[in-house]
RNA sequence: GGCCCGUUCGUCUAGGGGUUAGGACGCUAGAUUUUCAUUCUAGUAACAGGGGUUCGAUUCCCCUACGGGCUACCA
């Protein structure tokens, strides 16, 4: 059998870490069994439908490397793959479930049905259990143990549906006359009353569930637009869709969709099931949602969403600075684990060992320290190249940070009009990189941590500088811009050579303190203060080699003019 | 409330009738270091409880507790 999965979200909004997960875990499958994966839009509720939530979706998978193969952009031999424009498909698949007697015409009203629910929740218990059973006839024996027990709660079903305004109460006659002068209904499906369906799923084995305890769920609106239910069970089973692999909260519905495969005579059919266990909060409970935005204290959403109805922005991972890749990786040992003690794994490696039978079945609390670990684990992965096209602009969003400069060009930190900012070279730019990668878990880190480079500091760290900065100071500093002057390095620009500059200077100057007998903290800690400012960053003959002879003397003259 | 699903360190998890219950994140300590990080080493910490079955249960079964999901003319 071919492998066809599908992907189904509906546009009510950005997708979250969830759904991403729920799509990477369907695409792992396809890709590993050599099959399909589809895209299928489920947008059947008008009232909430998102603009723009489409695209997103669709950016959002792209920037992940889930990559459709059928799907609105697509195309496919399936299509349409939006149910908006399947509409006309799904009236027919109703009708025949009304003519085969497993779905009815309901009449009642939202409002009528509220009405019955509120006044079964203000009843107490054992007084609702009489009520009921002197209330159908038809059936008071039967459902008083077992079946019936709704606890104070009404639902449309078995015990129910006889005493309601539908096709199997009221006259042929009336029902006809109410549908030919355009009275509102829905289309219910009618669920045996004391059945024991048996459903197979893929990651929790057997699920068995009774139908007494299953309400008559509406499968076609008065609006004329079917319902979820109704149109994934027709989709799926048009699309030839073979594994349904989706989030845990579905699994109460399966029994529904397991009947409406046998009663719409496609029980051979049937695509095989998987629940994927729910990604939880970190901390407190609950699922993970949407409407968690940024509360959290970390993004749910892969890539920066802005709202159309309210402007409000919600972060993303990818404007987090985090690599799209390592953002899949995380996600993908969220509920799967390999059995291996390797965690880090490209999406073809996933691809190559994904299986559901290495899905676990309980839910798991995200954790974002190990998201942010295994981002680390992959930007120190990234060869400086690479992380220099990815942090220096040529990204979607490519500003660093938030120094003020927006600059987008090819160079980090745009020169202005002060003496105080630099700019360099890409290959500079490279070098720094290399030198503070280390040291970032988030690509948004770079301008933190490297800021240095290209602004001289302008005020200097009063811890640092009451520490390291004292009586005889100025005077080393004096002759420690002799020593650099004399270590032959070249002034920055003049592309030379490597990584051997920074050992030059390195061996004079620690050749220099030993000869004077100075302690080594005496003089790299105001040499550091001088050139970034602060007790960070990289080696400091590093950063001198970055910076050049001119631009370290002057920083240390600036150091000593304004501490002195 | 009802129905369904689940339960191994704080978190993600491996394992499985007899194990020193393994790894990762976090945390703690030590080493490295001119700073901050990184890195390295070590340490910390778990089978929810009660009944069975069994020579033996963390592992199989049942119950309880707890957690989660669903309970709309939403998906």
């Amino acid at each position: 059998m071919n492998c066809r999965v599908r992907f189904a979200p509906s546009p009510t909004g950005p997708l979250h870490m969830g759904g991403v997960r729920t799509a990477l875990f369907n695409y792992l499958f396809a890709r590993h069994n050599k099959g399909t994966m589809i895209l299928r839009i489920e947008d059947t509720d008008q009232n909430r439908y998102v603009p723009g939530a489409e695209e997103y979706i669709m950016e959002s998978l792209a920037w992940c490397g889930i990559n459709i193969d059928e799907g609105i952009r697509e195309g496919g031999e399936y299509g349409p793959y939006k149910q908006s424009v399947r509409k006309e498909i799904y009236r027919q698949y109703a009708d025949l479930l009304i003519n085969s007697d497993w779905a009815y015409y309901a009449f009642d009203t939202p409002e009528e049905l509220e009405g019955k629910r509120q006044e079964a929740e203000g009843k107490s218990k054992d007084q609702e259990s009489g009520l009921k059973a002197q209330g159908s006839g038809l059936k008071a024996q039967g459902s008083g143990e077992g079946s019936g027990q709704k606890g104070g709660k009404f639902a449309y079903d078995s015990t129910y549906r006889m005493e309601l305004r539908n096709s199997l109460t009221l006259p042929e006659e009336e029902v006809k006359r109410m549908i030919a002068e355009g009275e509102p209904y829905v289309i219910r499906f009618k669920f045996p009353e004391n059945e024991e369906i048996v459903m197979q799923d893929l990651i929790r084995g057997e699920v068995r569930v009774n139908t007494a305890s299953l309400d008559d769920k509406v499968l076609f609106k008065s609006d004329g637009m079917p319902t979820y239910h109704l149109a994934n069970v027709v989709d799926d089973y048009l699309m030839k869709i073979s594994h349904v692999i989706r989030g845990e909260e579905w699994l109460p519905s399966l029994p529904l969709h397991v009947m409406l495969y046998k009663a719409l005579g496609w029980a051979s059919d049937m695509p095989q099931f998987a629940h994927l266990p729910l990604i939880l909060k970190p901390s407190g409970n609950g699922k993970l949602s949407k409407r968690d935005g940024d509360k959290l204290g970390f993004p749910v959403f892969p890539i920066e969403y802005k709202s159309p109805e309210t402007g409000e922005t919600s972060s993303g991972y990818r404007e987090s600075g985090y690599l799209s890749e390592a953002f899949i990786n995380m996600l993908a040992l969220l509920g799967w684990n390999p059995g291996t003690e390797q965690e880090i794994f490209s999406m073809d490696q996933l691809v190559e060992i994904f299986s559901l039978e290495r899905v676990g079945k309980s839910g798991s609390r995200f954790d974002p320290e190990k998201a942010k670990n295994i981002n680390h684990q992959y930007i120190q992965q990234k060869t400086d190249a690479e992380l220099f096209c990815v942090v220096g602009g040529s990204g979607d969003s490519g500003d660093l940070g938030d120094s003020g400069d927006s600059g987008d060009s090819d160079d980090l930190g745009d020169s202005d009009d002060l003496g105080n900012t630099r700019s360099l070279s890409g290959v500079e730019g490279v070098k720094v990189i290399g030198l503070v990668k280390e040291r970032m878990n988030f690509l948004t880190d770079f301008w933190d941590q490297a800021y240095f480079f290209f602004e001289a500091p302008e005020e200097y760290d009063a811890k640092m500088v009451k520490k390291g900065w004292k009586e005889g100071t100025k005077e080393r500093m004096i002759q420690v811009i002799q020593v650099i002057e004399g270590s032959g390095l070249k002034a920055q620009g003049s592309s030379e050579g490597s990584g051997l500059r920074a050992q030059v200077i390195e061996t004079n100057i620690k050749e220099w303190i030993a000869k004077e007998e100075l302690g080594m903290g005496m003089i790299m800690n105001p040499l550091r203060l001088a050139l970034v400012g602060a007790p960070k960053g990289p080696g400091v003959f590093d950063i001198i080699e970055v910076l050049g002879k001119e631009e370290t003397i002057r920083r240390i003259q600036q150091a000593i003019k304004i501490l002195a």
